[in-house]
DNA sequence: TATTTACCTACTATGTCAATAGGTAAATGA
DNA sequence: TCATTTACCTATTGACATAGTAGGTAAATA
């Protein structure tokens, strides 16, 4: 199940991307619009910024923007940052230890196609696919 | 991402439909085969036949076997057995609480795709799709 | 009737999730 | 310059799920 860490994520990226691209978003708008915990949206935010999605910036008139058109970011990669990884299943994950049973499993041909299918679904979602078309 | 349990139950399934379907297969031998714990498959053959997939015969001479030839068998009931439901959200869960987001969320439209695409790709692949197809 | 098998309830250690608490550092506007 | 606003940081917590284990009872058969 994709947790509240990947979902807020993601809400707080549709939030960007509908504001001003030029004004500098403070998290506390963010959390009031999308009625999220301040506090917890930190740790969120915190790896958007470290992972180069979002930029922030201190001090008073400050706050985080997009560093990319909503055309460029793929669901996927903002999901990855708080996920981890999107792996169905341990032996996929890429830290995973190898599997010993690997060459006799008869499940794993079914995790791979199972995993590509996630992946790319999630790769052919941008964000921009998720913007509020009315008006 | 699916859990042992999930793990466990399939190949649990896929153990029993290579054997001979009028012989009880012990869970003894099916344990030693798969190499997992004989007690932990106690609690996933419980599930398996209470949900009615395979049937339990006591005593010496006993064991478990498929109640329909594999082929009848989707991976997507085995796994949701185990699992409880496939579901990629919380708020798309059965016995979910209706969200007061719902209008206006901007992300639904994604989980109920996923959700989709997920639940016919398993509803798609049946038990007999996972057997070895050597000799 | 001893043995083999399924079937049952309860317990536990570990880890993850979803947050909260309580700060420090940076930038700005008055 | 200095109070205010903002980001950014480390640590902690309660609840729950996961992945098992322990120790039985009931049923069937050879």
């Amino acid at each position: 199940m994709i947790s509240t860490k990947g979902r807020y994520a993601l809400r707080v990226m549709i939030d960007l991307a509908g504001q001003d691209p030029h004004r500098p978003v403070p998290l506390k708008e963010i959390a009031e619009r999308q009625q999220i915990s301040k506090k917890y949206l930190e740790i969120i935010v915190k790896d958007l910024v470290r992972g180069g999605l979002i930029h922030g910036s201190s001090g008073k008139g400050g706050g985080y923007r997009l560093t990319r058109a909503p055309e460029e970011y793929g669901v996927r990669e903002i999901l990855e940052l708080e996920e981890g990884s999107l792996a169905a299943v341990a032996c996929l994950k890429d830290d995973a230890a190898p599997c010993p049973r690997q060459g006799e499993c008869r499940t794993l041909p079914l995790w791979q196609e199972y995993d590509k299918l996630v992946k790319d679904f999630f790769d052919s979602k941008r964000l921009s696919d998720l913007l509020d078309s009315r008006t």
